[in-house]
DNA sequence: ACCTGAACACCGTTCAAGT
DNA sequence: ACCTGAACACCGTTCAAGT
């Protein structure tokens, strides 16, 4: 207990695990921006240049720290209970799950989605997560071919996120401003956002990717893959 | 002629359009991490405080940039030839052109994914786009409900592109060694790289995000989607 | 082997000064 | 009004030096 506390941590040795965790912790709370070496190093009591010696440099702390969060996703996916597949479209309630549950681990880190992005990496954990679902459509009956369209057409989506489109974002003033000024261009769109009340307690990420959103483009494609596996 | 070279630019006054095309030119030719304030003023033959006079800093610049491809983006889509809307059905084929086309637009710039997701630009090019796919939704017979779903299960693929996984890439010598490690753990997916030849020509984008897919996805959604607004 | 201080080469940006 | 030089506060990282 009084082991953890920043003063004492000096005293236990640093290790390239308690830089990571530290890592995610600073960009769960302040976002990847604010993941400096001097910060980092300065929450564990040590110098930025200590840090050298554990990880390889700033990307090691990226890739590490993302390798951490996917291994957490892993994990939860893992803990789910296993699908009985009697039928062939079984595949499909068990790869959502799986899916959805790889997201409650997203929603914990939200920097994920910009990093993964930026530095395209391919963690075991990633890997294995993939292999799972990957197993499930197998399961399924569909061709390693409608497999692979089927990965692509789910995209980042398999992690539990999607590139949302940047939508205003409410309560902004000067936002608002814009949006008034460029209402007249747009009337199809602001018939949508009068008809939609779009601010609804479930939104769960800054981009506008809310639950609900996210579950119905995954069903929609989950759907469209189950009709093509039965057809062909 | 004479007039566009770098050593003659500095006789001509900068102003806030020229600085934002050079801009997009060297995140063109160089990603956006070469896009600094101090090559950019370089390349102008000017002192990179004189930028601060037409854009407001870095995020101006970036912004800016952004607008301009996606005013080339509009701009690209606005030039199809409008489609005859006959039959309720017909919405569909004009959405697909307008967001091939819009990716069209997207490969010439393709640092703009990255800063899409960072900074949620909402320009007025950027929403006339969405707006005049809404329209032609709302002509196949959308709810306002149905539209909103669907332009959020389209996500940035309206833009022309998606977010994908992070695919080992071949030919580096490194991550086939991290590969073949892993490869014991991950049998469904080794299995279904040695099926299907996945280097094909047709690639387009560096995150395996090729033509095929692309459209695999986008068909994959578009007829889910007219599925749903023909049955509701 | 592990940690450090000083330094280097870069950023974006502020500010007072030029014309 | 537009442009500039010097400076500031930050980066990630190198390197020689400590223990």
């Amino acid at each position: 207990m009084v082991e953890t506390t920043d003063a004492t941590r000096r005293r236990t040795r640093l290790t390239r695990d308690a830089v990571l965790r530290r890592a995610v912790a600073i960009a769960d709370e302040h976002g990847v921006e604010a993941l400096t070496m001097r910060r980092l190093a300065e929450e564990l009591g040590v110098e930025a240049m200590s840090l050298y010696h554990h990880v390889r440099g700033k990307d090691g702390i990226l890739d590490g720290a993302l390798e951490l969060v996917l291994d957490e996703m892993l994990d939860a996916v893992s803990r789910l209970e296993p699908p009985d597949l009697a039928d062939p479209r079984d595949w499909q309630p068990a790869v959502r799950a799986r899916i959805l549950a790889a997201r409650t681990v997203m929603l914990r880190h939200r920097w994920t989605p910009q990093v993964m992005e930026a530095r395209n990496a391919m963690t075991l954990s990633a890997a294995r997560h993939v292999d799972g679902i990957v197993a499930l459509m197998r399961a399924g009956g569909f061709s390693w071919d409608l497999v692979h369209h089927g990965l692509h057409a789910l995209g980042s989506r398999v992690h539990g996120f999607t590139q949302e489109l940047g939508e205003p974002e409410g309560g902004d003033a000067e936002a608002e401003a814009v949006l008034a000024q460029i209402a007249p261009h747009i009337p199809h769109l602001v018939a949508m956002f009068s008809e939609v009340a779009h601010d609804e307690p479930g939104s769960t990420l800054g981009w506008c990717d809310d639950q609900t959103e996210f579950e119905f483009g995954l069903d929609l494609v989950l759907d469209g893959l189950e009709r093509l596996a039965r057809q062909g």
